[in-house]
DNA sequence: TTTAGCACTCGCAATTAAAGAGTGCTAACA
DNA sequence: TGTTAGCACTCTTTAATTGCGAGTGCTAAA
């Protein structure tokens, strides 16, 4: 429905206003390389744009600035794929080169990579455990009244809870326990663990004495409440050098839902594997309203684990950014790929 | 050296300068219920004052700023004590009163309260692992060629680290050398293992084939680099409230130095058990000069674990700061303390 | 259909003016 | 001799005024 020509005005127009930060004028169109008509034009064609939805204007005699419609028809038709430079990707292969071990330092990293190759601030969410397998149980005591319970899933995560111990039980008592447990539990999805508990194994504990009842209820109590998934956040402070943030009172309340979590981790879930980009108000939270959000997940195997963003003003480089997302998206999943493709499910 | 009549001044307008943010000129001040002077009498004073070097002016006819020199003098001599009102300690009461039984929780606890009784950033530092002592070291296996190594300290603290397995090491091999290693290592400082490790259990080791010799490398590469201390930061979002924050820049460079970690925890650090106060350039911090930093800490039995700090501008309530902190430093090592008091060394 | 030209709009930066807060100094007072 | 009233002066803050320039919309000519 929209001419040629005004496709490839308004992609010049957006390109150039995200460079630029500032409302573009017909002049600065129709100087551009790949543009051949007079401002005058231009200008015909940005009232259209403009009645279109397109574009907006700050006020009556400036030029125009992309509306959220805008970016939105620029992010499904019009961007050119984005070429990551050489130092861009070297730079994300250098971060990979290095052996690591550990799932955070690999989420730590790519955050860091995120945020320093877009100067935009980059959000990791970690797995839910759920999603995950129980590898192990511990108990390990550390007083007559005091105990840590820790949980290994298969993909290597670690969760911890300290508890007291009811006098009553004793150490061996405990462990008779933890054995018990650790036999029945192996290869349960995390998931299932705290139907199985309560059905099978509850049954089984009760065949024991009573004080089997009692420690079992501490131990549940202290490892199966909810625990959110981790939030990793790189380069927080990029996002004060865009213009768009001269403003203390916006930084404040963006800052404020990071800081908080659980309404930022509830944006960015999602669970195609595809790119997806939200776009001011798209996200359906005031604070975002300025703010596009770009999404994509990391996995191992088929189960996805987390989900890898990176959140900039409305005016963001989304070429760069959905290039750039993609590739660490790879990077990150190869990683975790490559620990646990011989024999996860083995002993 | 300064008359009584200095003192009462110059502490009335430090405490009207912490309220109100602004210069404050001699009429205010003659106001006050407990001034009896003229308006005229404070302006000589003023300048006396000044002259000392414990006022500064922010232009040739505005009232008077404290300097750091001033705020100096104030900590150290002139601020009265600060009652806590009833509401605060209700609120921190509460805080600690629904059972805690993980560290983490303590600290995140306190640092909330910290933050939102104060309106600054709390800081809390956690503790070196070294101080702590080896409870027990875990090894377990995920696949055939990665496992994940746990260790656990008397403190309760959990430390995890993935590594991979060369081939050649077959699980009972590392089961074995796991149960050497807890036979020998169960209570040993962490600050020693490293040392231990290489002398004694080496050798032990190197009795056995060269596979224990292996492994062992891996091993300890795995467990023992230098983990630095953890940092929780309540507040983050509260000195933006300042009104010296006003700055987008200032806030960048103090954002900057928190996310950094490395240079904010050695500032905390500190190992007397009084609470210190380090105003502006004292600091020796360029990010910090217009920053004070209030530090106390928090123990378990004779052993202090961290540092637990308040950040705001120079214009700080320094008294209800001081007063907080304290409180909050008792209640944290009384909370520590009820933990591990029952026969933290027996088994 | 495109473009040149022109009147018009608006924001922005610089300039000026007025108001207000506060000082330093002087001289009078207790 | 210490204290205070009074006053001229300084400097900031705010608002109003102005001019400039970027950019538009519209008209008429190519």
């Amino acid at each position: 429905m929209l001419t040629e020509r005004q496709l490839l005005i308004l992609q010049v127009i957006i390109d150039d206003f995200i460079q630029s930060a500032q409302p573009v004028g017909s002049r600065t169109i129709s100087k551009k390389d790949n543009v051949s008509y007079s401002s005058a034009t231009i200008r015909n064609e940005m009232a259209d744009l403009e009645e279109l939805g397109f574009l907006e204007k700050t006020h009556s005699s400036s030029g125009r600035v992309p509306s959220e419609k805008g970016y939105r028809f620029y992010v499904d038709h019009l961007m050119s794929p984005f070429n990551l430079s050489g130092q861009e990707k070297t730079f994300v292969k250098q971060a990979f080169n290095h052996q690591m071990v550990e799932f955070e330092q690999v989420v730590q990293q790519s955050a860091r990579v995120l945020s320093e190759l877009t100067n935009y601030t980059s959000i990791i969410l970690g797995p839910e455990v759920y999603e995950t397998k129980l590898k192990q149980l511990q108990i390990i005591p550390l007083s007559q009244i005091s105990a840590v319970a820790i949980l290994v899933t298969d993909t290597g995560h670690v969760e911890h809870r300290s508890f007291t111990i009811p006098v009553e039980i004793k150490p061996a008592d405990l462990e008779k326990m933890v054995n018990i447990l650790n036999e029945r539990l192996n290869g349960v999805p995390i998931i299932y663990l705290h139907h199985k508990l309560n059905t099978e194994i509850a049954e089984l504990l009760k065949k024991h004495t009573s004080e089997f009842e009692k420690a079992y209820q501490y131990l549940r109590a202290a490892l199966f409440d909810e625990q959110p998934a981790k939030l990793y956040v790189g380069g927080k402070t990029n996002i004060l050098m865009q213009p768009e943030f001269r403003d203390i009172d916006k930084v404040r309340t963006l800052y404020s839902m990071i800081e908080e979590e659980t309404e930022i981790a509830h944006l960015l879930r999602h669970n195609s594997s595809d790119i997806k980009v939200s776009i001011g108000t798209e996200n359906e939270v005031n604070a975002m309203k300025d703010l596009s959000i770009i999404t994509g997940s990391y996995s191992i195997g088929d189960t996805q684990l987390g989900t890898i963003a990176l959140l900039g003003p409305t005016r963001m480089e989304y070429s760069k950014v959905i290039s750039l997302l993609n590739l660490l998206s790879d990077r990150m999943t190869e990683t975790f790929h490559s620990w646990y493709q011989k024999g996860s499910t083995g002993e």
